[in-house]
DNA sequence: GTCTATAGTATGATAGAC
DNA sequence: GTCTATCATACTATAGAC
């Protein structure tokens, strides 16, 4: 029992962190206040700045720990092997992760502009190791006869483009289970990469 | 000779106009002010409003310049005829048409959550007319043995999706013309909605 | 048509009480 | 760890001079 009555880092970090995540997600990053997040929490807008260095970093730490939970999940997953068998994994991998984290995903797209510079550069090398992760499977796919593309980087950009767009119009309780969305994207992506 | 001296709506109208567009691309509607919209046509914050309602108004108009512009080309580009010819020629034109306007299009992708709601509906309506566009082209395609897509509202916005990523990662004076980037998606795309 | 001045409010961040 | 109070600054929009 060495901490103080009182004290809820370890609870209130978290709760600054998630609620900063839904209102950037929802109203945009420069359009959120520093009092509007605290509100959120339930604390005093002064209070924010034990668990953030300020709304920079706030924005920041949220998208580098996006990238880098999506970048060590794939790691987890990827079952190598075939190129064939890694891309469909990673096709269900992408949709599914990007499906769980909508707001996370919106934010690491949309909130680019708003860091500051060096922070720029850092979440884009984080999205260039993912861009490079599918990329590889492209080229080594195209070396062992699973696929036929005339530029890997190209589609691989496209393919990621077309995964990542499933974010912006299934809605559960549609149509479409997400494993059957899953399985014809799949489909698409497969035939739109072969001979 | 009926108009002042001094009078330069004609002009400066569209100047506040492309300045804002300009700008809420650069930084994001919400973290641009008037003034700042002022400084870069070169007049004060409050001439502005001799152009626009407020702020909101001048997001709306842009956006919705922007869709019109969109539906109002491609009616005039449709070639009509084999859905498999109107689908490739849409392909061109969608790639063409985003990338000559890439300002327009990120504003159009990112602001939509700075819209009143009565506006988000209206721009939202356009957008649907437009993915209503290549999904009927599918449809008619399936119907005429062109195309096999099993869900032509999924592979309408999964082909949408991958046609507007270009923006995001292609740049002039790179590996590929623009041409050649054209032929490599319409590729992709064919094979992904054939047998 | 554009200016200056200003009303009224909100902002990010900090200091110091408890 | 959280509060209140506050600094210094910025904001949108309008009023009224020219």
């Amino acid at each position: 029992m060495a901490r103080k009555t009182g004290s809820h880092s370890e609870i209130t970090g978290p709760r600054v962190r998630a609620a900063a995540e839904r209102l950037f997600a929802r109203h945009g990053f420069a359009a959120v206040s520093m009092r509007q997040i605290a509100a959120e929490v339930g604390v005093q807008a002064g209070a924010l700045y034990l668990y953030t260095k300020d709304k920079q970093a706030l924005l920041f730490d949220m998208m580098d720990a996006h990238m880098i939970a999506l970048l060590d999940a794939w790691q987890d997953i990827d079952p190598g092997g075939r190129p064939m068998a890694r891309l469909e994994a990673l096709v269900r991998f992408h949709i599914q992760f990007h499906m769980e984290r909508q707001e996370a995903v919106f934010i690491a797209y949309m909130e680019l502009r708003n860091l500051t510079p060096e922070n720029y550069v850092a979440i884009t090398e984080r999205r260039k190791a993912y861009e490079h992760v599918v990329e590889g499977i492209l080229s080594d796919g195209n070396t062992v006869g699973d696929f036929a593309v005339e530029d890997a980087h190209l589609s691989a950009m496209a393919v990621i483009a077309m995964l990542t767009g499933v974010n912006t119009w299934y809605r559960e309780g549609g149509r479409l289970s997400l494993e059957r969305v899953e399985e014809i994207y799949w489909d698409m992506v497969r035939k739109s990469l072969v001979g």
